[in-house]
DNA sequence: AAAATAGTTAAGCATTTACTTAAGTATTTG
DNA sequence: CAAATACTTAAGTAAATGCTTAACTATTTT
């Protein structure tokens, strides 16, 4: 299980193909339909969320079954959660004042 | 606030910056310590942080502070909790097979 | 005012990424 | 068995990414 989730799911792409595959496992034409993109493009992008362990394939006929398995997500989830003491750190702290990117 | 957030945590060097970060605010030189990497690297990852809102800065003499803001990691935390109720289903499934990214 | 410090901005470069089209592999159907 | 279907794999490409070094800006120190 090679790859980096938080790479796999940097692609707006590949999140919108995991959005999807919430609503049941699909077969990769079925997947690809609402995306203005090659089929090719699609499954390399399965090839990624395969890598990183977020889907898993099976073959019915000549179709490929794809199935979400969210569990690395457990990953992002846990690095995130490092950062909700400090919310609400800042909620109490109340507001405060935004600074610019690039002021000189 | 341009940029991709999903974009911006997929590096782990900036993954890394903002875990450094939440010991506290720091100028640049500091931040980048344990970095095997030059100063202007470490000033464009600040840089594409601060684009996504992640880290505020502020002028203190000749250093620039750097700041933690986690809040823009709800837009990734409310993405994965949509996978938490499939996290629990397949709990409930128990073990299933797990099948490789490319069989032929 | 000159030199040092802290950092950014600019320019260049090698690699990676996200596609594309074309060709190949299974499987099923006529 | 030939043609169609559902993909994947390969090869090529343009653009984005993550660095580098060199030059510039702002501030402080001497």
């Amino acid at each position: 299980m090679r790859g980096d989730i938080f790479q796999a799911i940097a692609d707006p792409t590949r999140r919108a193909i995991l959005d999807r595959l919430r609503d049941g496992e699909q077969p990769v034409k079925q997947l690809a339909e609402p995306f203005a993109m090659s089929l090719p493009a699609i499954s390399q992008h399965l090839q990624i969320l395969c890598e990183v362990g977020l889907v898993t394939q099976r073959r019915v006929g000549r179709q490929r079954i794809y199935q979400l398995n969210p569990e690395p997500l457990q990953e992002v989830k846990n690095w995130v959660s490092h950062y909700e003491f400090w919310q609400e750190k800042l909620d109490n702290l109340g507001k405060y004042l935004e600074e610019s990117c690039s002021e000189s």
